[in-house]
DNA sequence: TAGAAATCGAGAAAAATTTATCGATAAAAA
DNA sequence: TTTTTATCGATAAATTTTTCTCGATTTCTA
């Protein structure tokens, strides 16, 4: 584990630093200046050396007995994902979802600004929401390419996925962020991130099921 | 691996179940009466023995030569997770997000039910949103006790995340679905599923960042 | 009805990820 | 100044998850 990145960092690392992110700035907010993985692993439930390691992805070194000085710790979780170079995207469709998503002044933190939506709906095109105005659908190809946007959000219903997604790729866009719960066939060289909230609840409440089942639920409960 | 289903199955399993479920979903839709891993494998790009390994934890069994009959699949895996039992849940914060999924008629599919929500901002206390009325947060822990809740979604800002999970854990809550980007400390017993969009963005981000220093980005997209 | 082809289930092997260990080092305490 | 303590980085061990292998079974074809 050397100071400089690699290439071939796990994907539950990846997903974990958003996280340390996250807290740091929090501890930040608090006036802490410097923080150990000890520290870190006790509010977060994850061990020192785990953390330690995902740490080291971004290229930090720490002070045995001291730890890390939390500023250059998020500072150097910016600079490993980038998020000081901005990453502009287009949506597709402007539901509840998608408006959420567009409405979201949080995003901006992780360098990702979306700059334009679509939706194949008349009642909302031309709607503007956060200033980003809502185009038709079959200007999404052309202004891909115009505006050399590399990432896509779909926020449509499942049925329509495909084929928004084929257009997204025509357009020479090749990361796709999915929140409609269906498969989207890409060419190669194209990455698909699914985000799946229903898996998320599966999984919550087959492990509430598997509880219950075990018998250790907590006493005040069942009254 | 056995026909019944044992209580230690891996989270990657859990998560990719629902997958397979909207998948088989569509192919039922479509007409198609069996399935082999095989073809599963060739449409969601996973291997054959992964996804055998998994359907084997619902119960099923499937016929060599031949596969699985996709009505008595998706019926395997509904069971596993006791879609057809409804899990009733109260929300709280009913902002974008908290609104997007109180609307969302795709949740019944997975068992799964809003039944209140609840805000401290007395501009949506009141209002009505796919026939949940927004109540004051006031009564979240009382009604929880009296309605014998067990699921909570926060969806507040991230600095009301922690006030909000002790007031349901007060009320007797021990599944909580976090969409706040805020760490929650909960006592034993309390299972917390974070959904964290910003960790699937950056993953997305990140991943597109090493595909273009890799070099082997898309010809086209260079234009 | 015999042989070929496809797929399953189970278990082994490989790979990835997490957890534990240990010497080195910096700070605090004696 | 010396000792003690906490923590780091690196590496090793353990665990989990994925991938591979192979014999058994069912269907299809000839
Ligand atoms: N809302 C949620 O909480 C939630 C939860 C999980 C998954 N999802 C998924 O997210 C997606 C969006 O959900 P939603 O609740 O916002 O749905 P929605 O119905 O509110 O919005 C869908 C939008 O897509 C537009 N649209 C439909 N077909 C289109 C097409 N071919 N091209 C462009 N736009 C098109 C519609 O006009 C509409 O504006 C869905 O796939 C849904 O399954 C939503
Ligand atoms: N909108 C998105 O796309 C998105 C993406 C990622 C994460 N999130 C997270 O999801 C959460 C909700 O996001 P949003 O966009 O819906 O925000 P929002 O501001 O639209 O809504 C927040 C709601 O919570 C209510 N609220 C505030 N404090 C409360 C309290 N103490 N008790 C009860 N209710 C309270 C507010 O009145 C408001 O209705 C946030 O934590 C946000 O960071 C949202």
């Amino acid at each position: 584990m050397k100071g400089k990145p690699d290439y071939n960092i796990p994907e539950p690392t990846l997903r974990r630093l958003p996280r340390y992110y996250n807290y740091l700035k929090a501890l930040l907010n608090r006036g802490r200046e410097v923080v150990s993985c000890t520290h870190i692993g006790k509010d977060l439930e994850l061990d020192p050396p785990q953390i330690r390691k995902d740490l080291a992805y971004t290229g930090i070194r720490g002070l045995p007995k001291v730890g890390y000085q939390v500023e250059e710790l998020i500072k150097s979780i910016e600079d490993f994902f980038g998020w000081n170079n901005i990453d502009e995207a287009f949506l597709v469709g402007v539901g509840n979802m998608g408006r959420a998503l567009i409405d979201y002044k949080g995003f901006s933190r992780y360098g990702f600004k979306i700059i334009a939506a679509f939706d194949n709906d008349s009642e909302v095109i031309g709607k503007t929401f956060n200033g980003i105005e809502v185009l038709a659908l079959n200007k999404l190809t052309s202004l891909c390419k115009r505006m050399n946007v590399h990432i896509g959000v779909i926020a449509t219903p499942d049925h329509a996925a495909q084929e928004v997604a084929d257009m997204m790729i025509a357009g020479g866009i090749i990361g796709i962020w999915n929140f409609a719960p269906a498969e989207i066939r890409t060419p190669e060289g194209v990455i698909v991130q699914n985000e799946n909230l229903a898996a998320g609840l599966s999984v919550l409440c087959k492990k509430l099921q598997m509880l219950k089942q075990s018998g250790k639920i907590r006493q005040e409960v069942i009254e």
